[in-house]
RNA sequence: GGUCCGGUGGCAGAGUGGUGAUGCAGCGGACUGCAAAUCCGCGAAUGUGGGUUCGAUUCCCGCCCGGACCUCCA
């Protein structure tokens, strides 16, 4: 039985993680906001849970998962106001090519994926109780949460609220009690989307969409949050304050886990910088399981630097995993993951060593070891890896019927020995993008650049 | 300015108070008509200056460099 442990954010040290029901562990990632496509700062998050989650499943015999959406927000209306499409379509369109990406990068879908929008009287609840408690207060059509009644505000995050109120580069709304005050509720004109509440009609604040919507379905106590480290503040040191402030006495989530960000050629990506890299546009130039398994070759709590030559080099490395599996393809996987890769992955989820010893197994496979190749494919499914049939890796979308016709051109040059001949259908065949690899007898082999 | 993180071979990237994983690339060899794939083998690294220690890449301090957060952000 191995035990997980986990980098927690709140304490800053790896720790065994104990569910708080090892019958039922819950966990709460955060997700999108839906106004644009996917970018692949987005994508990281995805895959480093959807390896916890498996891992997790993988060991405890329930597991619910949530992961929210984010459909109301500033973005969403600017690109109404920007464009004029409806904003049911904007998010209900964005919302299904996130759902299309994280598919094509083998994400499992979340157990319970919220909507912002159909958890209004969750929020306006939790709103209630924080004023109630003396931690909430309306000014001017909005309702914002009181930094100061929270003596632990800021704990999470390793900040003072001097320290908030002196590097606050914003300007702070004349109607803010103190500079740090955020808000809960606020106004919303006719022509943007809005709900009546007992403070008119109006919208949620980012951050308690997360509260009302992780309390309704995991309760107010729960095992792990996620999300990426930019997250950390204010939006869950927000969450925290307004999570544990309304339920006096929860502890709200036990364990953080947050994933670092990630460079595009050693850069932040941006729009001003031009390097702005969408999931879509990244498929486009390899499979979904290359750059998911780029995404896991770093370990998640390093910055990762994408770049042309690391997704090529993923896709090497898959072909030969692929490749081991193809010379046993009639193994069916072990039920049993090997050990030496669990306890890598159980380390706060080490990949990059649980990846290691896939390539260990790998090797033992290509020697003829059909256990290692069943090996191999377990220890996958837990990455999310190495699914598909190896044929279907190497030569999906290739034109089989057309390229027969050039396989046997070359090899009656071959049996003839033109082999200027049949080093000129090979260059033909290489440049439509495939490798052909010759074999004993005439036989051949097919593969994707 | 404040808070925090990191600097490991050509590149990517783990771990560790006591011979520095793994992959990609490169080089030599086997195999091949030639390749590709596979196999065998090879070279190659802990930013810098101190400290603690029998011993530091690992712990502590300074410095240099890079990055993140403090504002919407995965």
């Amino acid at each position: 039985m191995i035990q997980i442990k986990l980098h927690n954010t709140r304490t800053r040290r790896r720790e065994a993680f104990t569910p708080i029901d090892p019958g039922h562990v819950k966990v709460y990632v955060c997700g999108p906001t839906v106004y644009d496509r996917a970018h692949l700062g987005n994508a990281r998050p995805v895959v480093v849970f959807d390896v916890l989650i498996r891992l997790l499943r993988a060991r405890y015999p329930r597991v619910t998962y949530v992961r929210n959406i984010t459909d109301v927000d500033d973005k969403i209306n600017a690109r109404f106001l920007e464009t004029g499409e409806e904003i049911s379509e904007i998010t209900t369109r964005t919302t299904q090519w996130f759902h299309d990406d994280m598919e094509a990068l083998g994400a499992l879908p979340p157990d319970v994926e919220p909507r912002a929008t159909a958890h209004i009287p969750e929020i306006i609840a939790i709103i209630q109780r924080l004023i109630q408690g003396g931690h909430g207060y309306e000014a001017q059509g909005h309702v914002l949460f009181a930094v100061d009644s929270d003596p632990d505000y800021g704990k999470f995050s390793g900040r003072s609220t001097d320290e908030l109120i002196a590097g606050a580069r914003v300007e702070v709304a004349p109607y803010k009690r103190a500079a740090g005050d955020f808000v809960l509720w606020k106004p919303s004109p006719d022509e943007l989307p809005g709900w009546d509440s007992p403070w008119g009609r109006g919208r949620p604040g980012w951050h308690i969409e997360c509260s009302a919507m992780s309390w309704k379905h995991l309760g107010t106590d729960f095992d792990i949050h996620g999300g990426g480290s930019d997250l950390i503040f204010p939006h869950h040191e927000n969450e925290i304050a307004q999570s544990t402030c309304a339920f006096p006495g929860s502890h709200f989530a036990r364990y953080w886990v947050h994933n670092a960000m990630l460079l595009v050629n050693g850069e932040k990506m941006s729009k001003s910088r031009g390097n702005f890299l969408t999931v879509e546009e990244v498929l486009h130039q390899a499979p979904g399981e290359a750059l998911r398994f780029l995404l896991l070759k770093t370990h998640y709590r390093s910055t990762l630097d994408f770049t042309d030559s690391t997704i090529a080099e993923a896709k090497r490395e898959l072909d030969r995993f692929y490749r081991a599996l193809e010379l046993h393809s009639a193994v069916t996987p072990a039920d049993e993951v090997p050990d030496v890769f669990l306890v890598a992955l159980a380390d706060d989820l080490n990949t990059p060593a649980a990846i290691a010893s896939l390539h260990r197994f790998a090797d033992a496979a290509l020697a003829g070891d059909a256990k290692a190749a069943a090996s191999l494919k377990a220890a996958g499914s837990i990455l999310g890896i190495l699914r598909q049939a190896p044929s279907a890796w190497f030569s999906d979308g290739i034109d089989q019927t057309t390229l027969h016709k050039l396989v046997v051109a070359r090899n009656s040059a071959r049996e003839r020995k033109d082999y200027a001949e049949a080093d000129r259908i090979r260059s033909e065949i290489e440049s439509r993008g495939i490798v052909i690899e010759d074999g004993p007898n005439n036989s051949y082999t097919l593969r994707k650049r």
